[in-house]
RNA sequence: GUCCUCGUCGUCCAGUGGUUAGGACAUCGCCCUUUCACGGCGGUAACACGGGUUCGAAUCCCGUCGAGGACGCCA
């Protein structure tokens, strides 16, 4: 039995798009992306464009990162109608407010025989999980509890046993559904798991929020990033279970770091607090991220030369501009590298175009801000006799490019390479810590004792990789100062670099 | 391992059966300039491979290869 269904003929009614970003640290710049097309896309049609907070993961659940992620949208423009801070018609947009709401249809998918409850623990899901990849098999939920007795079912939960609700997808057949970029796309039954809905905590999973949510809001376009194609299938399932009509689908190209894997923090930087702290015009970014995917008709020969444009003038162009002209059906699907060297060209165009006066109020209100000031003051002040020296001291605190010397960063009884061994060490304890002294601090030594790494090594590697120097302001303070995501790329990128050259070392004898 | 998706210069995009395969970034050279940058001019550089279909394939079809994603009580 093969079931296809198609999307609603939701031409008649108001387009309602969405963006749902997880609170779980950083605004990450594929929520800009997605973020803007989804603008873009509402904007083109008149409708409306929905922030939801999707925090229904408890133990990823960072308490600062909501208001980053409303932050950083706003500094970027793309704002939104409909959201947990704006409210709107369909509230409440924060999931962990809907628990009851998602309980509630839960239970009706249990009640007609789509979904069911499953008594297996987490270990004994991890275990099993482990033993197929070992034996090369794709590991599957094995469905012990798909067909547990009325007995059974009631056993287990007098004897108090946590469960969760599975959905109980079809043996046989298939599901096919439509891809707006790519056609018809169709997975087998067999290859579609019986995904968790709701978890033994009582929160739902991705899976059942968004369908629920999503109709319950009335998203008529569903545009997210193309890593979701694979979990389409058991949305599907639901809206058909539920008996509701399908959304669209948009699933977008995933941006990629330059080896073309996913973009990560681990090779890029992906926060966008980053650039907005290095001093990336949020035009430039915006201009950037429509470069991606290639929504954007480039200008004909013919254009350039009746718009008196210069041939480089077809990559430069304002959210208004896209609004205008952004085509969703001439997005190319390959994924496309985040290349911070033409994003740095970009920004610097847009920083050229800017008057003096517009380019001296953009430093004020980023590296050379009021706040940003203050903040170094207590690092400096007891150190330095003349103002004019403060470059001295805190130079560190207004470069990009930091990149310490050999006879620097490796500790006298250090060999180089298992010196950025352990600043890798350090990069993961400082990316897990708390953006206070007490917290990295207390991480950098746990991570000390553990390496045997004295303090003194410890510390004085992450000066060197911060400063460029072993003279510095008191560190734990100069990083806090510095900020959580430049900080960290920093380390990032003397790890990258200081690979390189050893790569390069070892090739020349 | 299984499934899904994708495949034009190093990178981002044009190109939808007939083009000297185009532009941008990067790179290289030249010019401008006290330096650097900006700016200007020019160069190197790509249709993954193999079969078809066709008078003619980057473009259509099939296969191979390669890349990516998913396979969580994450999103």
């Amino acid at each position: 039995m093969t079931q296809e269904t198609h999307a609603a003929s939701a031409s008649e009614k108001p387009t309602r798009v969405r963006i749902a970003p997880s609170p779980t640290g950083d605004p990450h710049v594929g929520t800009a992306y997605i973020g803007l097309l989804n603008y873009i896309f509402a904007t083109q049609r008149d409708g409306q464009f929905v922030l939801r907070i999707e925090d229904t993961d408890r133990t990823r659940f960072v308490s600062t990162s909501e208001a980053m992620i409303f932050d950083s949208l706003r500094w970027l423009g793309l704002c939104w109608n409909e959201g947990p801070d704006v409210g709107g018609p369909y509230g409440p947009y924060r999931q962990s407010e809907r628990t009851e709401i998602y309980r509630e249809y839960c239970q009706k998918l249990v009640d007609s025989g789509a979904a069911y409850r499953a008594f297996e623990t987490p270990e004994e899901l991890e275990a099993e999980r482990k033993s197929q990849i070992a034996a090369k098999q794709p590991p599957k939920y094995n469905g012990r509890s798909r067909d547990l007795s009325q007995a059974d079912i009631a056993a287990n939960l007098s004897a108090g046993k946590p469960f969760t609700i599975r959905l109980k997808v079809p043996a046989e057949g298939s599901t096919t559904f439509r891809d707006e970029l790519r056609g018809t796309i169709t997975f087998d039954h067999f290859n579609v798991d019986d995904q968790v809905l709701l978890k033994s905590d009582g929160f739902p999973t991705y899976h059942l929020a968004n369908v629920v949510d999503d109709h319950l809001m009335h998203i008529t376009d569903v545009i997210r990033a193309e890593e979701w194609i694979s979990s389409t299938p058991k949305h599907v399932l639901l809206y058909q279970a539920f008996g509701w009509h399908l959304p669209r689908f948009w699933h977008m190209p995933l941006l990629r770091n330059v080896d073309k894997s996913k973009i990560s923090k681990r090779k890029n930087p992906v926060s966008l607090n980053y650039y907005r702290e290095s001093g990336f015009l949020p035009n430039a970014m915006l201009n950037f991220l429509g470069l991606m995917g290639g929504g954007m008709a480039q200008m004909t020969e013919q254009e350039i030369v009746s718009s008196g444009a210069s041939t480089k003038e077809s990559d430069i162009f304002s959210l208004a501009d896209m609004v205008a002209k952004y085509d969703f059906n001439r997005i190319s699907l390959g994924g496309p590298v985040f290349d911070l060297v033409k994003l740095k060209w970009l920004n610097g165009e847009y920083l050229r175009k800017l008057s003096p006066d517009e380019f001296f109020a953009a430093l004020r209100q980023t590296v050379f801000s009021d706040s940003y000031l203050k903040s170094i003051v207590p690092l400096v002040q007891t150190r330095i006799d003349t103002l004019g020296s403060i470059g001295d001291m805190a130079d560190f605190l207004f470069r990009d490019n930091v990149m310490p010397a050999e006879s620097i960063w490796v500790p006298k009884k250090r060999t180089a390479e298992e010196t950025l061994t352990f600043a890798a060490d350090l990069l993961t304890t400082l990316e897990a810590a708390a953006w206070e002294t007490a917290a990295i601090e207390a991480g950098m030594k746990k991570l000390g004792e553990e390496k045997g790494w004295s303090v003194k090594e410890n510390f004085m590697l992450l000066r060197a990789i911060l400063t460029g120097s072993t003279q510095s302001p008191p560190l734990l303070e100069s990083l806090i100062v510095f900020g959580k995501a430049r900080s960290l790329d920093r380390v990032r990128r003397f790890i990258d670099g200081q690979k390189k050259l050893l790569i390069q070392a070892s090739r020349k004898p």
